[in-house]
DNA sequence: CGGCTCTTTGATATATTTCAATATGCGTGG
DNA sequence: CCACGCATATTGAAATATATCAAAGAGCCG
């Protein structure tokens, strides 16, 4: 059992985190209470249908949520960053995966230290609720835009949360965007091409790193 | 203020209703709080950035949320029926439009009643969380599935929610089912008619009866 | 009966996938 | 340090699924 780190600390504050709106005595309890865990990329958190005794709240790295459709049809259901907060489950079991895209530490929080926490609760109950309009989000994108509109889309999203102005660092390849977008690899390339010819964005380093041309024009 | 129905109460006694695990003294205030809604065929309870003050259980008929793109491109984001919940919002406002598919009643429960009743808000957090479990369901279905899965998806989940054996009756019509699968209406008619000639479903009256043939094979 | 809306079906267009080849960078081992 | 092999990205060409456009059919209501 460790405190929270500092990094963990700041990150959490934010909006979409976890100690945003807890009371002084809250947060001190929570920093007694959540434990430490660290993974190196692609090993998983936990699996669908492992039992769900905690909530993670990523503290540095990303980790993305996914399903597979008959073992070789991938859906990457979500993606989170520092800050953010993964692990709820319905009925006590998870129905994904939480595998790490990179080296990623996390805070873990055992479910049975949240019964005992009222504040903690009813801001997890908060989040939850904005976890469940990121979905229904997921759902437009899914059922109704084209897939440049998709790729864009997931460029903007990745800018407001990852931040770093005109460099955006990319923790994930081509393929897992293909596999959030519900498009294959090849056609996200096309469409990062198409963007790049706009002039919107620059070249696409290996190591991650996309150059944003023109912010306001994505 | 109403009193719930016995329609009511013993719908919402299921899985993914409401009073499951509420104590009788929890029921029985419930009872005293729950306000009563009436709407007609295609009427809104509530639209994209009204005031969320409130959670409603249908009590009767359908009733579907659905979010716009662009004005004319309509994602549904589910279906409700007798003894579901809906009007769950994050920041206080909604983020999508609640259209009834037919006549519909619902009991409404006040936001502010909730945050007195420690055992509700607990069950509504295990309901919150299955909601995100179907968002996920739905994210596979969008991106990964190609038409005819889809269809035979919702047609399966039409089924076990909507039960009545082998007449299943569609409070929706084709239009609403292709909004909801990311589809044309044109293109589900065209997966119905292939289920048809399969020997999976019978005709579809226009009253919105789909005799299902051979309930095992969907 | 006539007009309306919705469904069904057909023909064509188009977006995306699939298959295939090439390129690019990276790590490894000589 | 360079060469090789590997994984990933990119690009092209063909195939395919779904959308679009169009027309016809079916039931419902006035």
């Amino acid at each position: 059992m460790l405190a929270l780190s500092d990094t963990c600390r700041a990150a959490i504050m934010g909006h979409g985190g976890l100690c945003a709106c807890l009371s002084p005595s809250a947060l001190g309890h929570l920093r007694a209470i959540a434990g430490d865990v660290r993974i190196e990329a692609g090993q998983t958190l936990f699996q669908t249908g492992h039992a769900a005794d905690a909530l993670f709240g990523v503290r540095h790295g990303a980790v993305m949520l996914s399903r597979s459709l008959d073992g070789h049809r991938r859906q990457i259901l979500s993606f989170h960053f520092s800050g953010d907060m993964l692990g709820f489950a319905a009925e006590g079991r998870h129905h994904c995966t939480a595998t790490a895209l990179g080296r990623a530490s996390l805070c873990r929080i055992p479910l049975a230290e949240l019964d005992q926490d009222l504040a903690l609760q009813r801001h997890v109950h908060g989040i939850l609720a904005r976890n469940v309009g990121q979905a229904l989000d997921m759902q437009v994108r899914l059922g109704r835009m084209n897939a440049a509109e998709r790729v864009r889309s997931l460029l903007n999203e990745l800018c407001s949360r990852l931040g770093g102005g005109r460099e955006l660092h990319l923790p994930m390849r081509i393929a897992e965007m293909a596999d959030y977008l519900g498009l294959r690899p090849e056609t996200v390339s096309r469409e990062m091409s198409a963007l790049r010819q706009a002039g919107l964005v620059g070249s696409f380093s290996p190591d991650g790193v996309l150059a944003i041309t023109d912010p306001t024009g994505l």
